[in-house]
DNA sequence: GTTAGCACTCTTGGCGCTCGAGTGCTAAAC
DNA sequence: GTTTAGCACTCGAGCGCCAAGAGTGCTAAC
């Protein structure tokens, strides 16, 4: 098929694509001049374009869609980095943060492009501890801790009149009640004065718990890891600063990776690839983005994308994804359960 | 003063700046002989380079040094900025890491270059609280707050024997005994087998502790949070893509950030400046770097660096660093002393 | 010490040229 | 009817050349 000489080439080589090449290279015994009558086709049909006329032709977004669809082979990552991959990434799987961060690391890394991981959502994340540090009266840390492993400390102020031990059974009374329990449904429950048997200052109490809900959801509500954005600048469609400076940006600046992540998701589990305009985002015109969920015993907690030029080896990137949510479900799953 | 003049209209342009030029802007009464003549001497002397024959000049390192050091008049910030950088900070504060963070977003917008933070030492930190957290037989959370307002968290693996009631104890004595040390302290005395009350299962416990201590130094000893890249590629000195990989590249490889921040500091309070060479790393060589520390009871916890071209406002990122540095300590003295 | 005048240097940008890669079309070959 | 060779055509990349402009250094005069 010509279509994926021509991806395969351009994905290699980054030049426009001509006949002569193809029929050199991807000896499919024919001559140039066939090539070209069904280039001249592939291009009425929409997926090639051509830069410049003489100059050799480049895939479309459609044409790069129906190379995903149904040209790309399945391919199998390496025996040896599979068993690399998922030995760095249980290294540091004591830590959930630390998790997902040293995920995005390793994964761009072995991609070579951007990578984003959006973790879970806090909001949503169920509760597993809490409790309340005197520091000085009037002056406490809370420390909650979810059971999808994230902590979370802050400070609050409190009453001065509170006691440690008057404390001590709060925290005890929060954690016995509220484990389990998804942080908005606790901010809730707090905030409209289902107190329970918070002792003598709940109302102080309470409300510091609530306040610490409603940072943790203001703050990090759609925390997304980034890493690996210098892989970009080494992809000769991004040797053109503005354009780095035009995608960086959109990224550095808060929902944008969280909407890119989700955007599209059907949170089916598969792995999907999302090709250019598709995107919705003119930042990325140029890009693609191939991602996937992640889960905790069947539940979806985030996902995982990496980003870089339309002119992306599929078949890897698909398979390095693919590897790297398994071996987070297994974890987390494994770890968490 | 030429230098003075030079180094102002070319931090203004980022052109190289000509007799004429200065004459015409910076009206000090001379012609444009004169000033060649005295630009001629500074070049000679090693303040000015000349990028070709018969282009203006630029200053050289030596000559932004002489120029901060003697020249740079006293910033003071607009009061308006300064109160909003203020309570914008002041918005996070309840939480550590959140608050860096957010000094890092702040303080890169403000300035428009390149921030770097590095966090408190946590094997440094003095311990505030430890808890563990029973999830299910034999696995807990091992939750750990420091004074200086860090939480981490981690995933142990137990004795399938403890019971949650050893937990809560061996939770308090740690807590008690371990309050004010510093985490390698507490590592090092629970390594050597000093181990106290414990309970029945103090050897895994005081096992799950030494390895939380131990990933902990390994893991974040020196982080750094950083922010404001893509500001970078707006200065025209990177405009080429390579330069502005080198350096992101540089610096999202570990320890460089923070080599930058301690390498050169004295940790004397005051807020530095160094310059190109002086940075000693070659990727930064057209860079400065203003940097602060900033402190909790008088004690250093991290440092604020702003890294930009040489070409740089450094009377306005000198005040800002300045400010910064003394808002978060303010800060975290007032909440955490 | 300062300035005007002047010759000199070096970069930048525009222009035109050639070269080469690649195309589309047509007519012949299989 | 599909494939191929041949050929004219197009267009961008690269190169050399030239003119303009900015800036310098030097010298001589004020």
């Amino acid at each position: 098929m010509v279509l994926r000489a021509v991806v395969d080439d351009y994905v290699a080589t980054a030049e426009p694509v001509g006949s002569r090449t193809i029929a050199r290279k991807y000896g499919l015994g024919v001559s140039p001049a066939t090539i070209r009558n069904e280039m001249a086709e592939l291009e009425e049909e929409g997926y090639l374009e051509q830069p410049h006329t003489s100059a050799g032709r480049v895939p479309s977004s459609k044409g790069y869609r129906y190379y995903v669809d149904y040209l790309l082979s399945e391919e199998r990552l390496d025996e040896g980095e599979r068993v690399r991959l998922r030995a760095a990434l249980a290294q540091h799987a004591h830590e959930t943060a630390a998790l997902l961060q040293h995920a995005v690391r390793l994964l761009s890394a072995a991609s070579g492009y951007l990578v984003m991981i959006s973790g879970p959502d806090l909001a949503r994340s169920t509760c597993r501890f809490m409790q309340f540090v005197p520091l000085r009266p009037g002056r406490a840390f809370l420390v909650l801790v979810t059971e999808n492993g994230l902590a979370r400390n802050m400070l609050v102020e409190l009453d001065e009149r509170v006691t440690a031990d008057e404390l001590r059974q709060a925290s005890e009374a929060l954690s016995q009640r509220f484990r389990g329990w998804a942080l908005r449904d606790v901010e809730e429950a707090l905030a409209s004065g289902m107190l329970g048997d918070l002792g003598r200052y709940r109302e102080v109490l309470a409300r510091a718990v609530v306040t610490l809900c409603q940072q943790i959801e203001a703050a990090d509500r759609h925390q997304v890891y980034l890493g690996g954005a210098t892989n970009l600048l080494k992809q000769p469609e991004f040797r053109d600063v503005d354009k780095v400076w035009t995608l960086l940006n959109a990224l550095e600046e808060g929902e944008v990776g969280y909407e890119l992540l989700h955007g599209w998701s059907r949170d089916d589990g598969d792995v999907m690839v999302a090709i250019g305009e598709e995107l919705g985002l003119d930042a990325v015109r140029m890009c693609s983005l191939v991602s996937g969920g992640y889960r905790l015993c069947e539940r979806p907690v985030g996902r995982i994308g990496v980003l870089g030029p339309s002119r992306m080896d599929y078949a890897r990137v698909r398979a390095l994804v693919e590897e790297v949510t398994r071996g987070l479900t297994e974890i987390l799953t494994e770890r968490l359960a």
